[in-house]
RNA sequence: GCCCCCAUAGCUUAAUGGAUAAAGCACCUGCCUUCUAAGCAGAUGAUCCAGGUUCGAUUCCUGGUGGGGGCACCA
């Protein structure tokens, strides 16, 4: 939180010259590689034209009035002002650093979140696409949580309905060594499954064998997810809102809302008319809700499980969906307003579709037999922290192609060992520090130390960690951690190279330099833990 | 036809409206007697097109072009 410390503290400062309106667009950044300062800010700029006056002289004012308060600013460019702190903070901040809670930051204490996702069907294994999907949302519920959120995984379990049915028939059509019915699911897996029946099942009613079967699948689906280090704090089976009615209750609000009108034999959700007022992104045509054969949509199930989440006492509701779903997005915020809910606490984030290129072939996700490709088969092949590293480098919106040869044949070249490196080459050094006798927790009086560049450069991305957070809550992906660590590990290893850090003929920079590389491992074991990957003391 | 997403280096991708656009792969040149060469140092190489907003646009807006996805009384 030293970063957003600094930002308080500059602020209060600039208080006294600027009014408070002004001051709202005031904040620090890290500069890029190039220039030499350890913060700059724009505010100058952007600041110029209300104060009517030129940016370059503004940015002038501002370094004088800091320089008062003993912070070290320049002005650079067009405006930017470069602050330069003091060696003896960034001894302060490493101090700090490994603390626990370090980033947890008060203003996060009330926000009570659900991230929904995976949510497969219990119909079969899951599929590879199902890693990113995971990835995201696990990832994402670590460093909300880091960051002094409350955030729970859920899993949503469709163990009723139709499909659920069918399931139940192609299994006992599996025990039977009968035809599978037509439409039925013809997966392998299901003959594995009916391996496990018991021989009185010869016996059993259709739905025992549905159950049966999800049970089974659902055992497959949590082991998979397991080993792919996601811990999901509840699997939510949509058998239990109707056993609480909850469908009927949320048709009953919408009946007695008069949001629900009758035709041609159905109940309908006046959606798009809900949505108009809003005007863009309204849904645009009307849903559903109760069918004229008297069964209920998936909408308003869904929607009444969505309701439940609040009831819960969520207040902010994530869904992750892949790009084949956005169209649902629309009327799920009508649905929650037309309940009384608030639309805006409700945050679909849709990632775009995986493609897996397999020789020349660019393949479509599906559930076909012969381009199916099951998640567990990337996780014995590639391994969970070289997969998981993968999935969450990039940002939900790209449309990513996934090389599934590559994947397997090189996983060497995935960035993750780059960056794990880093971990374990400090993890030596703790160890030859210790054999020459230092020790690493020793305080120590590092006050007429001198930081040379790359000392300097290391704590400086340290210091950096939080903003990087920042990024990944405001835009809702985990994928700036992996290119921050990716930047943090060149740091490091270029140092490395040239540096040395236990010399027993300088014990202060021993000392100091031992703090260092406490603080690079801490961040480094603190963005892999928090991407679900491991930081290994040996590679 | 309408809606959503995308277009950056040969390939796969980064870049809160900011300063000299960043990595990995591929390719080329050097570096292991010193805390692990899964490493380091260096060379080559990019913002789809046309307008607009802005002190400043890869980023925001409009219009093209090209690609992906979605438009059920399915779940």
């Amino acid at each position: 939180m030293e970063i957003k410390k600094l930002e308080k503290k500059i602020k209060a400062i600039l208080s006294k010259h600027f009014p408070p309106e002004n001051l709202e667009s005031f904040f620090l950044s890290q500069p890029p590689a190039h220039i030499s300062a350890d913060a700059s800010t724009n505010f100058a700029l952007s600041i110029a034209k209300k104060e009517r006056k030129n940016p370059v002289e503004l940015a002038k004012k501002l370094c004088e009035i800091l320089a008062a308060e003993k912070i070290g600013a320049e002005v650079m460019g067009a405006g930017f002002v470069n602050i330069r702190l003091e060696d003896s903070f960034f001894f302060e901040f490493a101090e700090k650093f490994s603390g626990a809670g370090y980033f947890k930051n008060p203003e996060n204490a009330r926000k009570n979140i659900l991230l929904e996702f995976v949510s497969a069907n219990p119909t079969g294994p899951l599929h590879l696409a199902s890693g990113s999907a995971a990835t995201m949302g696990d990832s994402l519920a670590r460093i909300m949580n880091e960051c002094g959120c409350s955030a729970r995984r859920e899993y949503y379990v469709n163990d009723v309905g139709n499909q659920v049915k069918m399931l139940g028939l192609s299994l006992k059509a599996r025990f039977l060594k009968k035809e599978l019915p037509e439409n039925g699911y013809q997966g392998e897996y299901l003959v594995g499954i009916a391996g496990k029946l018991p021989p009185e099942a010869e016996n059993w009613p259709d739905e025992k064998f549905s159950a049966f079967a999800i049970g089974e699948i659902l055992k497959l689906h949590k082991k998979d997810m397991e080993d792919f280090r996601v811990t999901f704090d509840r699997w939510f089976e949509e058998s239990e809102i109707h056993k609480k009615n909850l469908p009927a209750q949320t048709f009953e609000k919408l009946k007695a809302g008069g949001m629900a009108y009758q035709k041609d034999g159905a109940w309908w959700f006046g959606s798009s008319a809900q949505t108009a007022e809003n005007g863009e992104n309204g849904d645009d045509k009307d849903r559903v809700l109760v069918k004229s054969d008297g069964n209920n949509t998936y909408f308003l199930n869904d929607l009444s499980y969505h309701m439940h989440k609040y009831e819960r006492g969520f207040n902010r509701v994530i869904d992750i969906l892949g790009a084949d779903h956005h169209g649902y997005v629309p009327r799920m915020k009508a649905g929650i307003k037309a309940m009384g809910g608030d639309p805006d606490s409700f945050t679909v984030i849709i990632h775009q579709m995986v493609y897996i290129k397999r020789g020349e072939e660019i393949l479509k996700m599906s559930k076909r037999a012969g381009d199916f490709i099951p998640l567990r088969e990337l996780l014995d092949e590639v391994g969970t922290d070289a997969c998981r590293f993968f999935f969450s480098m990039r940002s939900p919106n790209t449309h990513l192609i996934f090389d599934i040869d590559l994947a397997k044949k090189k996983s060497n070249d995935n960035p993750v060992f780059y960056v794990q490196y880093v971990h374990a080459r400090i993890n030596s050094i703790f160890e030859n520090a210790k054999e020459k006798g230092f020790d690493a927790d020793e305080k120590a009086d590092f006050s007429a130390y001198k930081l040379n560049p790359e000392e300097r450069g290391l704590l400086l991305k340290a210091l950096w960690l939080e903003r990087v957070l920042d990024h990944c809550l405001k835009d809702l992906s985990p994928h700036h951690l992996n290119g921050y660590l990716m930047e943090l590990a060149g740091l490091f290893h270029s140092f490395y190279d040239k540096h040395k850090v236990v010399n027993p003929e300088n014990e202060e920079q021993t000392l100091a330099r031992l703090l260092m590389m406490k603080t690079v491992k801490h961040a480094i074991k603190t963005g892999l833990g928090l991407l679900g990957v491991s930081a290994p003391d040996k590679m």
